[in-house]
DNA sequence: ACTGAAATTGGTTAGTT
DNA sequence: AACTAACCAATTTCAGT
């Protein structure tokens, strides 16, 4: 298909900015027409470099204030089994199948001690899990979902 | 005003759904006015529940295909420095102070070996650094950056 | 707090260069 | 591929309840 420019790199980082900016707005500050980042907007959507738009939430405001990283070695050749599984379970945000001493590291926020422990406990229970290493998290320094593009704009 | 009740959940949930949906449409959804939608969004902004609204970006299809994720052991009561200039590099998407053997786990995306390489000699280097262990993602199984808030709703 | 309507701003489409 | 221009839709404000 097409190939990505400057300009809808510029655009991306618009959007990193404020993903509910309006097109008027970024077409003024980058010099273009509304139908110009309208059709940039639809052409990146339709590539797939723009997934979806999501509002950036507190989960610890909404009581979510227990976050674990937890390693997990999976009983030979069930790593996808193990992944599959963490995937499908609605308070993990993350599964990275890993090189390492784990299979796989997942990320999971919780409202509570007792959903953290009963998590944890039924992983380890899992047919082809081996073993579980569970990092409470105690302060989350940084969490951006986001890479700054200035590198690759100028 | 303070308060988060169910209505602000749907509200969130909609959200989730698709940050630049229309305040028109959830207003429907939700058999309220648009003007209701507007307000509760303020509000859940002003509260810091709404941190921002962003594109999630495939960042693979921008060439960032390396992701790493690295345990670092900081110095004798150095973790805060560490975590700090951890934050402050670009390509470091989430930072997180946990338990275990590890002080810090961090997340990073690059557009290549070379960087990625550079990166991890460069954190082994730092003065606060005691040891580091890199794990890097073969895979990414899952990473919604969200949480599903349904069990909070009905 | 929510509604309803007015005023303002934004999104989308078609046609043109 | 981007612009103009028009049209329609959505956002924001505010008086009234």
């Amino acid at each position: 298909m097409e190939k990505i420019d400057k300009m809808d790199l510029k655009i991306l980082s618009e959007l990193q900015e404020d993903a509910r900016k309006s097109l008027r707005e970024i077409a003024e500050k980058l010099g273009v027409t509304e139908a110009t980042i309208y059709n940039r907007i639809n052409k990146l959507k339709k590539l797939g470099v723009i997934e979806r738009f999501i509002p950036v939430i507190n989960y610890s405001k909404l009581g979510y204030d227990l976050i674990a990283v937890i390693g997990i070695t999976a009983k030979g050749g069930k790593v996808v089994e193990v992944e599959k599984l963490l995937a499908e379970m609605p308070n993990v945000t993350a599964v990275y199948d890993v090189t390492g001493e784990f299979d796989v590291i997942a990320v999971s926020k919780f409202r509570d001690r007792d959903s953290l422990n009963e998590f944890v406990k039924n992983i380890g229970k899992l047919e082809f899990v081996e073993k579980t290493y569970t990092m409470l998290v105690l302060n989350v320094v940084k969490e951006t979902h986001m890479i700054d593009l200035s590198e690759l704009i100028e």
